[in-house]
DNA sequence: CGGTGGATTGAGGTAGATCAACATGCGTGG
DNA sequence: CCACGCATGTTGATCTACCTCAATCCACCG
């Protein structure tokens, strides 16, 4: 078992970072030792000691399984450290891979009783869990937190729009472009920036998420490097040299307005 | 403009049989003239009267568009009659479909401020809207509504992943198979269950929707026809001659059970 | 230092795209 | 009510981006 662990520098920034989020510390939670929910963040001290209450903590180690397809969807978990893959295999040996998660997103909430596909560590993790009966009703008695959560939802489904356009209409390169941007972004927006981007998943599971082969990204890794628009800096990292010219690779989409009526 | 209209029997279906869900007929909207909200379903009468109340009934003709990708997000809509479908299309002509939506279903609840998508009517539509503030104060309010609408977007999600896998791993043959038995049973959960199965969409949609070309489709039909599996009612209906074996086609996924933790 | 699990690189094959010609059917206007 | 015309759909011939198969490389680890 080979895949570099990520360098200390990735987990540093993973933890400290998130807890400065925005610059302002908010007190952890006693049970997990998250520094704040995204469902709750701008929730009364009253009800986010109430909602504290309700998760626990927990660890996996990397290519742990917090649950895999079909099995009962008995709790809601928040990503406090680590990076997670969700992904669905068919009968054969293909897979798909619906995302990497990191700190601060959730998983789990899934509307039917089971869950739709494995979640695996592929680092260390921690994660809150929360019961799903005991997230519920909390949920029903606030409805301000269970309309963002809803809005969380939603951001996972326009991200879920975003990738289909990928899947559906880009070409190799524009995939890559795509995802190392994005990847970039979403660090970022959790205060993951480290020096080198870190990639903490291996070419295989980059393939199985972007719906290419395993050979056709490192290809076009190796076409990234020569033009000079990346460097990688050994196999589980890369450095983005020049994202304005990703940006172009990366072929986002337009839209002109129209009167909504 | 030449697209077929849909038979008479598909308009027929779509809100005689929805008004009909279940057997047990409610007492229409007074603004809108929808029998149920799928938001609210098991909702006592004086909320259910309150979230009619912010609804307005409006109509859309073929080929209008509801709203477009950009446009402020002020209204969400749920679909009474008719069909829609949601795009996005990058710079160049490339265009993803990303679903085709029918009655019952709700639409434009973005978290962002902003419509990521285009909505397009393909028949004739009817849908109630609702304004966003007034809708969002409603689910504040009423917090087992909102955790239901939640778990609404998070039905859409699961399709959402459903349509990457597809895009991401599945053969032209196998796109199709999953697409026609899709719609059937989504039709068929709404009680739109027509003889021969409506396609109210062009092949350049289905194709936009498969990830493949206009060209492909056409040829897949074709193969899927001549080896008797469907059988094609002129150009927008289909009928499904052999749904075992379509389903064997469609390359259903697995899922083996994982302790959950 | 050998072994193992990635990652890279090369050569050749193929599913589906592209390009092009033709068919079909609906709607319009005479 | 019919015929013309355009939008849509089908079918065929070729092309190509990406896949497949296979060899090699590389880094880490015992």
């Amino acid at each position: 078992m080979n895949r570099p662990v990520a360098p200390d520098w990735f987990a540093r920034a993973s933890l400290a970072e998130l807890c400065s989020k925005r610059g302002d510390v908010t007190s952890p939670c006693a049970n997990c030792g998250a520094r704040e929910f995204n469902v709750c963040q701008p929730l009364d001290p009253d009800r986010q000691t109430a909602l504290y209450a309700l998760a626990t903590r927990l660890t996996w180690k990397r290519r742990e399984r917090l649950f895999g397809s079909g099995d009962r969807a008995r709790h809601v978990f928040n990503i406090t450290e680590g990076t997670i893959a969700l992904s669905r295999s068919l009968g054969d040996g293909r897979r798909h891979i619906f995302g990497f998660l990191l700190p601060g997103d959730f998983v789990g909430f899934e509307s039917s009783g089971s869950h739709s596909c494995d979640a695996e560590a592929l680092t260390d993790v921690r994660a809150c869990r929360f019961d799903r009966p005991a997230f519920d009703a909390f949920m029903r008695a606030n409805g301000d937190v269970a309309l963002r959560l809803a809005s969380l939802a939603s951001n996972e489904l326009a991200q879920s729009n975003d990738h289909e356009v990928l899947l559906s209409r880009k070409t190799a390169v524009e995939r890559i472009a795509t995802f190392l941007l994005d990847l970039k972004r979403r660090a970022g927006e959790r205060h993951l920036r480290t020096k080198p981007l870190a990639l903490p998943m291996t070419r295989a599971q980059i393939a199985d998420y972007c719906g290419l082969t395993i050979e056709t990204v490192s290809r076009v890794f190796g076409r990234l490097k020569s033009s000079g628009a990346i460097e990688l800096e050994g196999t589980a990292a890369v450095r983005l040299l020049d994202e304005d010219r990703l940006r172009a690779l990366s072929e986002t989409d337009t839209g002109e307005e129209t009167p909504d009526r």
